[in-house]
DNA sequence: TTTTAATACTACCAAAAGGTATTAATATAT
DNA sequence: ATATATTAATACCTTTTGGTAGTATTAAAA
């Protein structure tokens, strides 16, 4: 499945994160682990901490760590801050079965996604 | 979820299809039906065909209808086709946990969606 | 056999997403 | 205080995806 990069990349950054969870990380070290190019990598960064996921701290020594409140979430939690409103729940944009008369076929296979493992 | 809009576009076209099964549907049709931006439905129309999930017919009285064998197909079938080799297994491009030593936490939540409901 | 209603193909344009560069701000260590 | 190692912000370039235009091809109907 392609969610698409930038999704990808966050979930590969806050699983890897939390493998080593309690420890501050630089970007720069991320960077050389998870082979996410540099400075696009620093602008994640910079969103997941201003959407709650992470606390960032500037400066010497600086770095990126969870969260406290990132125990309740989930993968879905993630993309949708990402995505913007509801990206989960809103999965298939005006779909067919929704605007016709017919009920949805599909879209039962979606819910599935909604109930990922916690992080 | 957005996949992309062309897998959105891909399973309401099926989607729709699959309440009217057997029928033939002009791509003038399902573009009414379907508010899909019509040279776009064309063009989706004849990947799908080419594909195998639709045949096509051309010429006067022409249109898609479903292959015979789409009746085994499911939602990951679809996509892998349209993004290409095993979209859906390579879920999370070079996802971290694989790289490194520790076991993949986030990987399991995909699972599901290699599982969506039959068409 | 000519017209017509459809798909097929190819090339192109526009918008969004991915990625880079530069500079500013912050805070620690010496 | 100053140097240094970090994040923050902004603007820009590149690539991919979404969408359009034009023309060719196909086949049924008259």
């Amino acid at each position: 499945m392609i969610p698409n990069k930038t999704v990808a990349y966050a979930l590969t950054i806050l699983g890897f994160m939390a493998t080593r969870n309690e420890a501050m990380c630089s970007a720069e070290y991320l960077h050389q682990q998870l082979n996410i190019p540099r400075r696009y990598l620093r602008r994640l960064l910079t969103d997941l901490a201003s959407h709650g996921f992470l606390k960032s701290s500037s400066g010497r020594n600086g770095g990126f760590i969870f969260a406290q409140d990132l125990k309740g979430t989930n993968l879905a939690m993630v993309i949708n801050k990402l995505e913007g409103s509801d990206a989960i729940n809103n999965c298939i944009p005006s779909f067919s079965c929704c605007i016709v008369d017919k009920p949805c076929i599909i879209v039962h296979g979606w819910k599935h996604v909604q109930r990922w493992s916690k992080l």
